[in-house]
DNA sequence: CCTCAGTGAATGATCGTTCATTCCTGTTTA
DNA sequence: TAAACAGGAATGAACGATCATTCACTGAGG
């Protein structure tokens, strides 16, 4: 096996026990075992279980990132680009449980947190506030949605697609292509003035 | 202290260690210690940890619902019902953030999880699925709501407040009654028709 | 033969839980 | 009235389990 690939199957088998079990019921031991490596072989790609779990966090981000800005104009109008980008996070984590998992325990845990703040305080990065930024400060100035604190927007926009997820990957309710586009839009009811 | 007094003392010990540290980071030890009794006395009052844990979440959860059902009247308007119970839960949030904090870890943790799939399970008992329920039910059948399954329509009511109030209380946006509102009846256009 | 990635048993810390003991309070006995 | 007693409540040291991390060792490749 490749470095690479060990490195990978390390970051695969913490995505994996950490969604299943949670954080705490992933042991380094466990990880290892899935990852087909000894225990002591983490620590040569990763100085600590910390900074592993941040590490798989940051490579969740950007591959949704980049599945995201797939099909996105910047021509579109609003209302369409909102949509497309809202139905595509949930689709996304619709297809991809185990991540969607990963994530919510990542934000809901000391180290989200820490690394929220952390975002939040170099925000002046304009290449972190990205597409969802430029889309509604566009948005607010060109008085097509309501004129809120950005945060406010995201939350209006993200807070139900989180919770849907949520509830669909529990089997709560089961999502379908319609109903996705149904929720995106709604939640574009509630942004739009 | 009376045996009622000292059993308060270990749910409020709980609840306020499990929401600054999670629930890892708050052991028993520190539990006895902030209640000021000694570490075997918490097994005299509860089974284990995890039924402690419970307990604490059980008792929150019956008194954000008597706070929301003050000055709750069924006869108002749809809309004025809905914006009275989303906005006063958001503003329990915001009054209570320790509350807050331990609702969000409870959810996101293999205790809640369990919690709730044992809830919907149960879900005939009509005296579980309450003013919500009756709310959203009503509001469908007369037209006044999208048509869309009961669960999406909680998620798309409270999955923002959530999201607003956990960055409230992290201190990314400051909230003021006003703002409350206006999330409030952000949310019900995402519902009205 | 040298180098170094890989190993996994060992370490020390910490956890939830237990239980032999002590403490406290109300009742009985002298 | 005081002393002796009884029994449940409270205690906290101790236990076994489990965790993240380390490091002396191994062996494959150059």
């Amino acid at each position: 096996m490749a470095r690479e690939e060990k490195r990978d199957a390390i970051l695969q088998a913490t995505l994996e026990l950490v969604a299943e079990h949670g954080f705490h019921d992933a042991p380094c031991s466990l990880i290892a075992e899935r990852a087909g490596v000894a225990a002591g072989t983490i620590y040569r790609y990763f100085e600590s279980k910390d900074e592993l779990i941040v590490a798989v966090y940051r490579d969740l981000e950007t591959k949704i990132n980049t599945t995201l800005l797939r099909g996105y104009t910047l021509e579109a109008p609003f209302r369409e680009r909102f949509v497309h980008l809202v139905s595509g996070l949930l689709q996304y984590f619709i297809d991809s449980p185990l991540e969607f998992k990963y994530i919510e325990q990542f934000h809901h845990s000391p180290y989200g947190v820490a690394f929220r703040r952390d975002k939040m305080l170099g925000q002046d990065d304009p290449e972190d506030c990205n597409i969802y930024c430029e889309l509604f400060k566009q948005g607010v100035t060109q008085q097509v949605i309501k004129d809120l604190p950005l945060v406010l927007l995201f939350d209006l926009s993200f807070g139900p697609i989180i919770s849907v997820a949520r509830n669909h990957i529990l089997g709560f309710i089961h999502l379908d292509a319609a109903l996705v586009r149904q929720i995106a839009e709604a939640c574009w009811d509630s942004l739009k003035r």
